[in-house]
DNA sequence: CTCCGACAATTGCAGCAGCATTACCCGATC
DNA sequence: GATCGGGTAATGCTGCTGCAATTGTCGGAG
């Protein structure tokens, strides 16, 4: 096991060092980012241990630059101090996880070790479709750019849809998505949801149809 | 989205519900493991929310028992206060992601997110036959990639001679998969599904043909 | 080989289930 | 109290689907 140290505390760096090679795992160390590309393309890593503050720039620019070139090795960001908002940045930046200093070798490694037992990540920030961009883990849509203004439930509708686009979705699957258990429906709701949808979607030109199944369900196109 | 939250702090249940509402996801909450166990069975989670003190047992017995029911959901442990050993033991127990109590509903968020952008899971099953790909889960039939259009009866019968490709289906067993007890038919009308299904399937090239076995039933087979 | 009966294929038609759309109203939020 | 989200219900429409009449096909008996 073979794993990239982007870290500019030459003692933690040693420390990891010995600690995780009596656990079988090889260290790549440096301290600057602009190695860190480098090594990155000669070699292939099991998995990445990003430190943010670096002597060349902040070490979460790293993390878009390596996914660009198309690598869904796991990244783990060192913080600084247990300040959750940075643990939070490192994630929604495509890290895999998160960890704040100081912080118990023994987690460390868990926390690698669960890392590296999940299948590849395929970053599956954003939903392409048609002129639309939707991100639907922070509930937004964009068209060519401008923000899409839609209620959170057309949002969940249209986001099921786009996540298997071109393919059906049954309509109990769409009602599961927007509805749990307490709150059952009686009437056409979703059906109101939809055709408000599909005004919101043709006045904003997005580029995209919601066609219906009779007797199945609803499936999402390009147009 | 939808996730399922063990947790028997009823106060935290109800902020969390509130809260992960706002971001759209659908939380489903039970206080015991027993219940959850059979929840997991009825539904498909997107992810579960894992206490570990519950008032039936400690919460990490419960992640060998739906890994081994072969679900790959993933499962966020949360522990009581800050303690890394805590977190390791979840981690190495198989779950995913290890979050202490107390903690931001953000940061909560963030692990979600890097937890659910993870391929999509489940490879679905399906019949492949000729130039078609029939998914019989979602009720849905593509040729070539470009979905055919095939009405619910219409596929039901597709899907029942598909699976017993070049073997011959019985005409009873037929009508028993296009139609339940109460709706008993007395015409030809499976014939005439057949009829319509043969012209769909010649105009989209699907490649197969629906072969009839003279007072038996019918039989489908590549062509 | 021919004829005949039984079974199968096809197609128009009518009824109706399911869908689309809109207006309305309640409740939550600010 | 103004505004927005969203559930409900009424209305009109679409096209699936069961039915039946007609035509086509198979296979055995003579």
């Amino acid at each position: 096991m073979r794993i990239l140290l982007i870290e500019d505390e030459r003692e933690l760096a040693a420390a990891l060092s010995v600690a995780l090679g009596k656990h079988g795992i090889v260290i790549d160390h440096t301290m600057r980012l602009e190695d860190a590309v480098e090594l990155t393309c000669q070699n292939v890593y099991d998995a990445i241990l990003l430190d943010r503050r670096l002597p060349d720039g902040e070490g979460l620019t790293f993390i878009p630059q390596l996914r660009r070139t198309g690598s869904d090795t796991p990244i783990i960001v060192l913080t600084a101090r247990n300040e959750p908002m940075e643990r939070v940045e490192g994630l929604d930046l495509g890290a895999d996880d998160s960890l704040g200093k100081p912080f118990l070798v023994e987690e460390l490694m868990a926390r690698l070790r669960a890392v590296l037992r999940r299948p590849a990540t395929v970053a599956e920030l954003q939903i392409i479709v048609g002129r639309m961009v939707i991100d639907p883990l922070h509930l937004s849509v964009t068209v060519e750019a401008t923000p899409l203004n839609l209620s959170r439930r057309e949002l969940l509708v249209l986001a099921a849809l786009a996540r298997r686009k071109d393919k059906t979705v049954l309509r109990s699957t769409l009602e599961a998505a927007v509805y749990n258990y307490e709150e059952e429906i009686q009437s056409n709701a979703l059906d109101a949801h939809i055709s408000r949808l599909r005004k919101r979607l043709v006045e904003a030109g997005a580029g995209v149809a919601i066609h219906n199944i009779r007797g199945v369900g609803y499936l999402l196109r390009e147009e």
